[in-house]
DNA sequence: CATATTGTTTAGTGTCAGCTAAATTTCTAG
DNA sequence: CTAGAAATTTAGCTGACACTAAACAATATG
């Protein structure tokens, strides 16, 4: 019952493309997510599904999902990811925009014991240098209220919770606007096409296209006294 | 020109097995090494030499050798390799004989940047946790006068200078013993199956197999003032 | 509600790196 | 210097996991 590196990646993905919360993931989707071709993801799927049956529910022609097993499997190596990432980024003082690629090359070929002692050693932490929750060892990820910020309603209060890590080109850009997590912001004006936020501490408001706001994830400003 | 992971393997092995001095290296002893069929090693040689002539130089029947190239990328993976057991002893904390079998993953899958951070982290090092040197970055590994323990002459003085860290459980049984690299010692007697040592600051002489001392290489007692 | 579009699966290939069985070459001892 | 043993290579397969082209479902629209 081994678990190949492929099997991993579909895996992860099918979480990450809302697995999470039980709902099915397409064909196509996996293929646009994992750089890969559709006959190549049925045939994976196929194959996940016949050797795996206690990890993924794949039913033709409608997507798979992903049975209790099969998110405790994924959750475990976005773990390992955002360890790995974090890791990287505090210990090997990698920047924010390097450390994606070569956790992803990474996650797949550490042992329990160096997840343990990376986790040791940055002292059990929460999250991930992008904002991602870090799941506790054994656990699923914790639910979090985030919205795109592309869907946030104008003037509204909101902090970022966290930014996608897949595209380092657009981290750098966010890091030379400000925009990284916890900074607090309100949407002055939207655009189909662009995007004017406020944010605190600053005296102009940013302006930035929609594939750059498509990174951003958001949450109401938390005001527990 | 990209080199897999299976290509990796086969250019280590080969140095390790006397690649470095340019002594041919056998199939079988590639096999062996590899823990793979002597077919699989003949395919696997053919198509390196093939498909990456500058790497090595094989002959039907005759073995391989390394070329300047192709002993540069192995140094390259062994630098990987050792920097990486010095990195999970050091900073990961994990033991001597937990190292080698991580590192043994690890090595083909870490950038050029993880590489230096780890190197820098670790202020250049020169040394692995079982003594073998770490050749500098771009280097080939420094000649050092090393001979097996079970070929040293009776009573001359020696420094344990590096010992395997191929098998877990000998390197357990070593520590134990109290034999690791920089300890002095002379052989106090030897037969075809066994040896007695003793050891500096231990008031009676250690009994070994043969099995034993054959992962325990030594150097003459280096006295310059 | 029939057809066009989109999404998914089947069929057939290719590459990689291993394997066994059998053929061949080289080495070694008498 | 030749017979037998040992080492190496060839031939032919296997299992992963990708791909393209073509068939087939599902959905969306006029």
């Amino acid at each position: 019952m081994e678990t190949s590196e492929a099997v991993d990646d579909y895996l992860k993905a099918i979480l990450e493309l809302g697995g999470a919360e039980d709902s099915r993931v397409t064909t196509n989707a996996l293929a646009e997510r994992l750089g890969v071709r559709t006959p190549s993801v049925t045939g994976m799927l196929q194959k996940l599904a016949s050797q795996h049956p206690a990890l993924v529910r794949y039913e033709r022609y409608r997507g798979v999902r992903l049975t209790a097993n099969g998110k405790r499997r994924a959750w475990e190596l976005v773990r390992h990811h955002r360890l790995i990432e974090l890791f990287l980024h505090d210990v090997l003082k990698y920047s924010w925009d390097e450390v994606h690629e070569e956790a992803e090359r990474l996650e797949h070929f550490i042992s329990e014991r160096f997840e343990d002692r990376v986790a040791a050693i940055l002292g059990d932490p929460e999250v991930d240098p992008h904002g991602h929750a870090i799941p506790p060892k054994h656990e699923a990820g914790p639910y979090r209220a985030e919205v795109p910020l592309v869907a946030w309603p104008l003037h509204k209060p909101a902090v970022i919770s966290s930014v996608s890590d897949r595209n380092a080109v657009a981290l750098r850009e966010l890091e030379r606007l400000g925009l990284m997590p916890g900074v607090a912001l309100t949407v002055e004006q939207s655009t189909p096409a662009a995007f004017a936020v406020r944010v605190q501490a600053r005296s102009s408001p940013v302006r930035l296209g929609n594939d750059l706001a498509g990174y951003i994830q958001v949450a109401a400003t938390d005001r527990r006294p």
